[in-house]
Order: structure tokens, then C-alpha cells, then sequence
DNA sequence: CATGAATGAGAGTTCATTCAT
DNA sequence: GATGAATGAACTCTCATTCAT
């Protein structure tokens, strides 16, 4: 079970990312990746045990892949602002459930799948965020473009609004402008707070 | 055809309150409320069809308890920020999972049951939530408890943050501290606010 | 198990014959007879143990009902043509499956339900009729309406005929047309055999 | 997944036809068959999805090989009067149930099936099975076997005494004697007729 | 490595039959 | 007598997992 072919695997993983986004986790099944990858029942066995580690190994790569997106963005010289409305508007499409996204199968998930905490990705990815939005508001306070005595909090508060805002918009649907109307809320914040 | 032993019915959605809270909507088996209420395959088809319609039933009643809980929190004599707090109490038990609680069965199901907007259970709860908030800020203000000049932006910003925080303890895992923390953070936004 | 009352069980009998008239016999659950009676499911059983003694009993029923039809024709004052085409015509409509029937109900419950031979009732009903139409023929040979020598078999042959058309009708359909021309057929021996 | 082991699928439906042969369509359940292939359920399920997919494959392959019969007992130097009889000893077999025989399992899928009148497999049986006899009587009135003044009708004829004495068989009990009986005068109107 | 037929456990559903009231 | 809730066996169908080729 070491490598096997790479590529192989790569080209699974990103036909069950289809799969995954489609119908979130707990009703795929084996078959719904066979068909995807127009593979072989035994085929896709040697390369994953389960539907679990395929999963797995889907976001493992989907973390690797905003990584380097968000290195990029940061290696261009924005301001802190530029790179807050950014980070933004990528999460809005993600709430609003633009193109391929795997936000009600990692819910499906991780509800059911109890993980570490030190090795949940979500979490890692959750705090990293933190971290980032922090930095970010610390540079817009620096360059005079916001006002924050607790760049933390905010960014975590900022988190967890967006992370309410992609649950209510699988559960409940959720408009453009309700996001629009959220985000600007937390910006005014960001830039009349006492 | 219709109701049978109303008893039995009410006994039944108990017991199936349980499972659900246990396990989630989706890996919920009808053989799993056989097994919790101890009746035959049969004698539960004899009350419902499916689990869907168990689940809908269900939240129906929950729907209606939380309503008289409201209801009795609004009629005493406190004031708005008395019951504000009072809320955010009982929010944070559901948030850290104290009792019996349907969030993820809640979630799962909604992931996967499209229903309309006018009829979503949940965007009525959640609606009807933000008013109530919006109200007890507004009386806040009025009584000099609270300063807000946008007393529905924020009403509705607390509860995707409250939101937030309940997706985020089922699938990264949450502290008390965690909740404490934001739920004084919003505070502070209640008091301070420019 | 005696007699409990004649008339509850008359009632259940003539309801049962509509719902073996439509669903054949096979299909027929004891709900669908209870439904069809507005009658309780113990209620049911208290007159009958199964679908089989049912329909056994709708069978007795009709047997003696078609007994009495046939007597009022026979002591009617009329000639051996004309009570034979009055019969052709009543199997006619049976045959065409006009009103309630219960020829795919009969066929089903017989295929499946080995009857020894003095009791079965579709032969006794069979024979009774061969005896009848050879009679009718002879009485026609008498009266100079047909010519025939052999007037049992031309008894025989015609049943076998009506049976043939029956069972036809039920598994590839049969218009009226084909019904008359197979009639005809049959009479043109009757008149023209040598 | 259309065809997997062509043979494998030709043994389900060898013996799924014994099954059929002896207990009719509608008694007929997955297991039964699973049972007589002594094959595992998932593997069953492989090649058909329900009964009666089962039941029209093995219609089919009984068509296809009655169709070859006829075909080598047309294309061997013979009488119309020899291929008569040896059709009608076919028929008897087929009447007196010897050997594996789908009579009353063909009865009972149309009579819950109804199929249109163009595809109706019985009917096209039914329907060939009359030109052909036509054929073989015409044949004979000109060999001078035969005196017949309507082939076609009495072609028709003789097709409905046989099926009718095919479902009598199934449903009251036939002797041998019984068939030759009604054979035998139907012949005798094929030599004598005026 | 790769294939896909085969397996069997388990979920859903229906119904004849019983029995306390 | 009459009721209808309760039972459990039997059916249908699906899927993760294995294994001979």
C-alpha cells in the first residue's frame, strides 16, 4: 500500500472532490467514486480502504491548495484591507455555494467523525484563518485604515459570522445581499469601533 | 388511521428525540427507534413511514417547547439585558452540547431536505430569534443597559455568531471558556459601541 | 364459529366480490377487504381465517346465483336456439369482462389452490353447463333449429371454445369482434354440420 | 453492466424457469430464485432487478426456442395433416403439464401485466400460431386430407379449444382422454365438415 | 497492478395473525 | 361479539468488502 501510481491517486481524488461536493459525505458511496473515476471496483480498493480516507486525503490536498493561494495573496504588496476584502469575497462565494465546494460534506464529516483536536483540519484551518484575519486588521490599524483595540477577538468574531453564515446558507438558503449585509456590519465595526 | 395511542406517538418521538441527538439524521435507521422504544418493527411503521417524517415531527415538538420557554422567559418582569442573558445561556448549553440537543441531526437533515424558505423550520426559528434579540436590545437601550444605534444588524450578527459557534463545537470541538469569551465579546460590542 | 350473524357475513361476501372482481385473487390482502367493508380487522376474523375462505365462500354464492338465472331461462317458454343464444350472450359479457367478474380472480385462486376433483367448483360449474347447452342443442335438433349428431361433443367443444376466449381476453385482450366471429363460427356448425 | 457472464445469466434463467414452472409469476419472490441458483442475493441481483425482468427473459428464450422447433418440423418433407399432429401433440404435452411447462405462470404475468396489444407476446404467439395451423389446413385440402371451407376460421377455432384446454387443465383437472376427446372431434370436423 | 463478479449483512416495507380491552 | 394496536416473519433492495483471474 505504499505509492502505487501518484498520478493514479491524484486523478481520484479530484474526481471524488466532484463527488463529495456534490453530495456531501455520508451518502457517497464507493460506487459513486467508481463511476466518477470510470475505474474498477477492485482498482480504486487498492488505493483506499474507504470512502472516510478518501475523504481524508480530499481535504488534506484542499488545505495544501488555500494555502498557496493565501500565500500568494500575501506576497503581493496590498494593504491590509485589500487583503481582508479578499479573503472575503472568496468566502462569500463559498457561502453563496459558488462552484465546486466541499462545505456540507466537511459539516457531514466531521459531525460524525470525531477527530483529535491537535489534528483536526478544520480547526487548524479555522485558527489559521484567526491568525491571518489578525494580522490583517493589525496591518489596517497600522496604516490608519481601521480602528480595533482587539484585532483577536474581531477576527475570531469575524470567523464565526462567516462560519454561521455557511451553515444558515445550506440550511436555510441565504442571499447575496444577506452576506453582503453581514460582511459590511463587521467592516462598519472595523472602522467607527471606539 | 390517523393518530392511534396519542400516548404511544408522544412515546415514540421521545425516544427517537434521543436517537437523533446520538447519532445525527442521516445514519438514523428505523431499527435504531425500534431498538430505543422496545416495540416491534410493525407497531412503529403503524405511527410513521420514515425516519424523515419521525425527524419532522420531532422538531415540530421541539419547535413548540422552545416557544413556551420564550414565552414564559418574556412574561416576567426583567429586564432586557436580564433575559438577553438568560438566552445566551440557554444557547450556550445547546452550543456545548449540554443534554439532550438536535443540532447536527438538525443540520444533517436540512443539508439534504431542500425545503422551501416560507416553510424552513429553521429560517423561522432563526428569524423569529433575531426579532426577539432585536427587541431586548432595543429595550436595553431604552432602559441605558445598552448603546446600539443598529439595534437589527446586530441582533442578526449575534446569531450567526451563535451559529457559528454551534457548527464549530460539532465539528472542531469548543470550550466554555471559547463561549464565554465570544458571548462577551458581543457584549462589549452592546455597551461600547460608538 | 357457528353462525354469528348471517347478514354481517353476506355483507362482508358482497364487498369481498368487488375487491376480487378488481385485484384478482392473489393480490387481495385481508386490509383490502376490510377497507372495502368499513368492518374492524378482528372484526374480519371473526367470519372468515383467510382470503381463501373468502373467496371459497363468494364462490358458493355465485354458483347459487348462476344456478337460479339459468333455472328462470329454462322455464321460460322458449326454444333451445334462443335460450342458447341468451346464454352465448351472458358469456359474451364475461367474457369482455362488462361488470363485475371474477374469471382472473377464479383462475388465480385455482392455479394456485389444488381442489380434488368431485369438489371443485369450477368443474362442477363446467360440467353443469355442458350437461345444459347439450340439451339446448338436442332440443334445437328436435325443433328442426340445428342439425348436429354428436351433441355432447358440440357441447364440449363450444365450453372449451368460451373457456378458450376467456383466458384469451384476460392475457392479450379480445374486441367484440372477435367474440361474434368466434360465435358465429360455432353456430354456422350448428345449422350447416353434416 | 449490461451482460456480465452471458452463461451465468442463461443458468439463472434455466432455473429460474424450473421455479416459475412450478409455482406460477405471482408466488414468485427473489429468494425462490435465489434458492434454486444457489447463488448469493447481491449476485443475483447483478443480472436482474426484479421477477419480472426474470420472467420476460425466460418468455423470450421460451419464444425463441419454440420458434426453431416449428421451424425444423415446417422444413421436413411432410404432410399438412403430419405437422397438424405433431403440433397437437406439442399442445397436448403442453396441456397435460408434462415437463417443465410456463402455462400458468404466462397466465398469471398478463394477467396483472397488460402489455400492448402489438408487443404482447402471447398474442404474437398466439397470432403466428393461427397462420401457421391456417397454412397446414390449406395444405391438407389440397393434399386431400382435409375438407375445409374456412381454414382461417376454423384455424381460430382450434386455437381457442386448446388454450381453453389449457387453462381447464390448470384450473379443474384434465385426463389424457379428455385432450384426445376434443382433439379427435375437432379433426373429425376438419375430414367431414360439409 | 487491475478487474469486476460474487458475497452477505442490514435497511426498508408489508401483512397475516393475535389478543387485551 | 367487536375493536384495532401490536407482533414478527418474509420480501425487496443496496453496498462495503473480498478474491479468483
Amino acid at each position: 500500500m505504499g505509492s502505487k501510481s501518484i498520478q493514479k491517486k491524484q486523478y481520484i481524488l479530484e474526481k471524488a472532490k466532484s463527488v463529495f461536493a456534490q453530495k456531501g459525505f455520508k451518502s457517497v458511496t464507493m460506487q459513486d467514486i467508481i463511476d466518477a473515476c470510470q475505474i474498477s471496483r477492485g482498482g480504486l480498493y487498492l488505493y483506499f480502504e474507504s470512502t472516510r480516507e478518501i475523504f481524508l486525503e480530499v481535504l488534506r490536498l484542499e488545505g495544501e491548495e488555500a494555502d498557496d493561494t493565501f500565500s500568494e495573496a500575501m506576497t503581493e504588496e496590498s494593504t491590509g484591507s485589500d487583503i481582508l476584502a479578499l479573503f472575503l469575497k472568496e468566502q462569500k462565494k463559498e457561502i453563496l455555494n459558488k462552484g465546486e465546494n466541499l462545505t456540507v460534506a466537511i459539516y457531514e464529516f466531521f459531525f460524525a467523525n470525531k477527530v483529535p483536536k491537535k489534528e483536526n483540519p478544520v480547526r487548524i484551518q479555522f485558527n489559521s484563518a484567526v491568525k491571518i484575519i489578525q494580522q490583517l486588521i493589525m496591518d489596517g490599524v497600522e496604516a490608519g485604515e481601521f480602528i480595533c483595540d482587539d484585532p483577536l477577538g474581531a477576527a475570531r468574531n469575524m470567523m464565526y459570522v462567516l462560519e454561521g453564515l455557511k451553515v444558515c446558507a445550506q440550511t436555510m438558503g441565504i442571499t447575496e445581499e444577506t452576506v453582503n449585509r453581514e460582511i459590511l456590519y463587521m467592516m462598519k465595526g472595523l472602522i467607527s469601533e471606539s
